[in-house]
DNA sequence: AATTTTAGTGGACAAAGTCCACTAAAATGC
DNA sequence: GCATTTTAGTGGACTTTGTCCACTAAAATT
């Protein structure tokens, strides 16, 4: 087991890197979306029939927030609600072309900030920060 | 240079991470202060004379947002106020009886949950753990 | 000494999120 | 098959969180 002074620095590092991505998060947010309508966009966009239902659970938000967001989205012109062909309460999510542009443009911005959170680094640091990074992820969310 | 499914691959990390912190934040939420509160209750008790002004900068808040918080606890009894001997514009908290318990209760939870977020993992897994995060701190934060 | 900057506060507001109640359809229990 | 319960989606009302602006009084600058 940890010592106290291990659990002491990975909640420090648990600390700087959620305020850097946080800081990440809000240089997206020069798009016209807050964070969690960028989040609840890319759901749709991973898998294109959610239903409103599906991504509120996904992202562990309010139906009721997501109904909203999604009606804004509408409104925008960012996605198309049809009824769902199995299920008369449901809707299915799909994005318009306007929709998809947009996905892209957030996607093409988070990798640019991937981009310049490494620059700093060297190639070899990269490597070593991307291996590292991979320890993580396995550990915490790959275990089967 | 990373590939593109390197960068994809850090940016699901960094999804799921703050995700991660997200439910754990919430959880630290069974006290009776926001997360937002936490941290300013937190930054005062590192260094027991800190002036407001000094724990919005660092914490990147508001000034006014951090007025109100700081009013709150002392009204809540979590802190006092006292006036600077050196500027008489300023400010100088510490933390009563009850905000330094409130603290320690704070750190205890704080270290409840790394362990139980490491409680999945063998010791040999949990000392991997520590040391890709050791990286990757010294990557990010650590650089002279 | 006059001007500008800084610490702190409060009003007014915007944004984000929660809670409750409701409708209509689907699933479940008998 | 009918009655009951659960589920998807919406909207109203509200709270929490955070931002912006204006102001006072003291400090720093020129």
């Amino acid at each position: 087991m940890l010592s106290q002074e291990e659990i002491s620095s990975i909640r420090n590092f648990n600390r700087d890197y959620t305020k850097l991505l946080g800081i990440m998060n809000k240089k997206v947010l020069d798009t016209p979306l807050s964070w969690t309508e960028g989040r609840v966009l890319l759901e749709i966009s991973f898998n294109n029939d959610k239903t409103p239902i599906a991504v509120a659970s996904n992202l562990g938000l309010d139906k009721s927030y997501t109904s909203r967001i999604i009606k804004r989205f509408e409104k925008n012109n960012l996605i198309n609600k049809s009824p769902s062909s199995t299920d008369s309460r449901s809707i299915e999510l799909s994005l318009t072309s306007d929709g998809e542009s947009l996905v892209k443009e957030l996607n093409k911005r988070s990798d640019q900030q991937i981009d310049d959170l490494l620059s700093n680094l060297s190639s070899s640091e990269q490597q070593e920060f991307y291996q590292a990074m991979t320890v993580l992820d396995n550990l915490l969310f790959n275990r089967k």
